[in-house]
DNA sequence: ATTTTGACCTATCAGTGATAGCTCAATTGA
DNA sequence: TCAATTGAGCTATCACTGATAGGTCAAAAT
């Protein structure tokens, strides 16, 4: 029989995790340069040289191997986050993780997209929390302790919860408006991170 | 002889722009109930009793049909908005207009979603301006002016522009958090809404 | 009465995510 | 050593998607 082209450019048996990760990081490429919605199977799989069903056997659908590109990213962002946290205390370190938190989601904006902005598979089944919801709350669960730290024993958990909350979601809200609507006439981007990040933590 | 435009204008059978109305509604309501990506041109179509092809008269492709279906649900949001914006001045009306815009996303968060959530189609053509981009920032219009209207003239343009669009960005974030990641543990919604309009506005 | 118009249809396209079932080289074990 | 097993890969195909081509036919215009 004539060998084939893939078989013959196929790996050796052994390499599967080499190979998912393979697929990941061409998932990422593809995903960053075109985009989330318009990255087909049949593009990720001709990416690593291996056909459409063939991803199938290392993910079990393509919802699940975005997620696993967006997991990926978010661990770089609190691997930096977690670095970030060390390098300073009180107000000032709240405000050096803001701007890690911002500068994330505007240098990978895909993987910020999955992470926060997709809308999720199906409102139901709430045994199962997404992996990558996952990895985004162990970024906010960074924000929410060093303002803790920072407030001290004057505050209820509550309203910790609260403040933490409202500080995320206004992180949130410029990444994501600015990723969205790219096209808006925005502010200069430092200029208006400054100022956000300024009228975010003044009164705290 | 030479047929006069208003001769091609005229009115078509039973249904002319009737019709195109209905197919919005209908739009709306199935993408209220089963979320925006989960609606197809088929169950459209056949909810108003026309095939799927059809829609095509109305609409280019089915992107413009959804642009449709959120421009009709913000102008809602502007039309409230304008309300409130008379019905009170200084800061008091900012956090009127604040609380009218995220109760708005709460109770429209497929509109919001489509509005400020969904992907652009594609980064080119910078000509035409997606029309509920247009919409939305006829509706950031409305913060921008009650804000500029009580800081005074103590603030140059630039400035303004800039706590404008953090507030927005900061209003943008919890609506979109919370629509887009429901099942995360949020505090009660109407003490982090509270929490969260008297954090952006101290110190304004 | 005849032509034109336009709202609508059926048939069909290419592309999508996903599944079924076969192929065949590397591994295993007597 | 050499058949049996394993598993990573393949081709073929599915149901369904958004979109297009071209025909039908009654109301409106002339």
């Amino acid at each position: 029989m004539i060998k084939t082209k893939a078989s013959s450019v196929r790996k050796a048996k052994g390499h599967g995790p080499e190979r998912r990760a393979e697929i990941l990081d061409h998932a990422m490429r593809l995903i960053a340069e075109h985009g989330v919605h318009t990255v087909t199977t049949r593009q990720i799989a001709a990416g690593v040289g291996i056909s459409q069903p063939s991803l199938y056997a290392y993910f079990p659908n393509r919802q699940t191997l975005i997620e696993a590109v967006c997991v990926q990213a978010f661990e770089r962002l609190i691997l930096v986050m977690t670095q970030v946290a060390q390098t300073s205390t009180g107000l000032d370190r709240l405000k050096r993780l803001g701007r890690a938190y911002l500068m994330f989601g505007f240098e990978q904006p895909d993987a910020y997209r999955v992470g926060f902005m997709i809308e999720t598979a199906g409102p139901f089944d709430p045994n199962q929390i997404e992996p990558p919801l996952l990895a985004g709350l162990r970024a906010y669960g960074l924000h929410r302790q060093a303002l803790a730290e920072h407030l001290g024993d004057c505050r209820t958990p509550d309203e910790i919860d609260r403040l933490a909350q409202s500080l995320w979601a206004s992180l949130h809200g410029l990444v994501a408006l600015m990723i969205a609507r790219a096209r808006f006439p925005w502010a200069d981007r430092e200029a208006l991170i400054e100022t956000h990040l300024d009228r975010l933590l003044t009164g705290l």
